[in-house]
DNA sequence: TGATTATTCAGGGTTTTCCCTTAGTCGATT
DNA sequence: AATCGACTAAGGGAAAACCCTGAATAATCA
């Protein structure tokens, strides 16, 4: 059974390692393509119609939540197996949420790579070491639904974590200071997140700014 | 010519990469070990006395440009590649200052590391696409010599980016707020970064604070 | 349709950070 | 000996962020 593969993540060189360590398997895979963002993996899915689709989480322009949202709109057929360099709560339920079958943290060894190309294979979800836990105490958690950040406070939290002040933020989305006051304060009510520094992290993690 | 290699990274996931791209190459290159921190980097270092170490720059516990200087202390005999994930002047010159021989970003082809390491072999200084002209316009920048963080200003920054208030930092320094805000505008004069959430970006490119 | 949620804005107060200046001690460099 | 940088600390004022309450409109959900 040849699966075709495609691997998307922002660093060639990671992109590139992965390919090698996939090609030494015995197994029947084939890397067919490589994209670095979200955006070219929604191409490459639509343009190659892989059978597995390696993603990372955090990526420039588009994320890997979107991306896989995106694609498996239009090819749900296509299995998606989630990389990612942190285990965070909301990356994880997002990715599920989106529809990928598998979540695997860059810390882990390889095995859990292939072994997750075999579970899916058999329509069955993997999670890599540690993962479980952390759905499950997300899933028991009936407030992180509530949770979720709305359109705008989403724009906002980005902009803060530029490092731009309330007075800049207003005139950048033609707002009152006042309402980003109000949007400042209900980012940090539902994240639980009580500093900028913790917030600017938080955007990072969830591919929302850069680190420039 | 054997040439022994030790990998040092905190993604177990692209050291294996890494591991098997350099297997795959024809040239007699053999992996004798894998870390996943600076301390872990000094003492693979000692005990394993490999001809190269490829280094990433930014991990937690302690970051490869207080690793490349305590290694070459001891070992100067040693052969230390950088990788990363950005390229940041700070890092650049510090990577290169504290002695590594080459310096590449993750974004590149693996086809540089192969390179890096022939140049290495032959004592030249190896840096990959886009570095140079960093390097020159650091090196023209005579004011960038002026800039960097005392001792204690670089521990109040990483409290900063820890999400710390004045107040905190102060406390867990055992300073008065007034010191600590004295830092504090150092810090911003120093960096030319005027918000926590560059300062926090900028910690997090140094290896100074996690992501989570 | 009634209820909830998102989005917008305001008044008014507290806390924190930001900014400028001054200044003493210590250690290293010139 | 004098200068420079690091570290410490303080006074005082301006700006920004933080916090609470209340409220109107529109959209969406049950």
């Amino acid at each position: 059974m040849n699966k075709k593969i495609v691997i998307v993540d922002d660093h060639q060189l990671v992109r590139d390692g992965l390919a090698s360590l996939i090609h030494d398997l015995d197994d029947d895979f084939e890397i067919i393509g490589q994209g670095s963002n979200g955006s070219e993996a929604i191409a490459l899915a639509a343009a190659l119609r892989p059978d597995i689709i390696l993603m990372d989480v955090a990526m420039p322009d588009m994320n890997g939540i979107d991306a896989t949202r995106r694609i498996l709109d239009n090819n749900p057929e296509i299995k998606i197996i989630a990389l990612s360099m942190h285990a965070e709560r909301t990356f994880i339920s997002g990715m599920l949420q989106a529809g990928a079958m598998a979540y695997i943290r860059k810390e882990s060894a390889f095995e859990e790579i292939s072994t997750a190309m075999d579970a899916i294979s058999e329509e069955r979800v993997f999670l890599g070491e540690g993962i479980a836990e952390i759905v499950v105490g997300t899933a028991g958690d009936k407030d992180k639904n509530k949770n979720k950040l709305s359109e705008r406070e989403t724009q906002v939290l980005s902009l803060i974590a530029e490092g731009m002040k309330t007075r800049e933020i207003a005139a950048t989305l033609f707002l009152s200071e006042k309402t980003v006051e109000t949007h400042r304060r209900q980012i940090s009510r539902k994240l639980e997140l009580y500093s900028v520094a913790e917030i600017t992290k938080y955007a990072i993690r969830e591919g929302l700014t850069s680190i420039d």
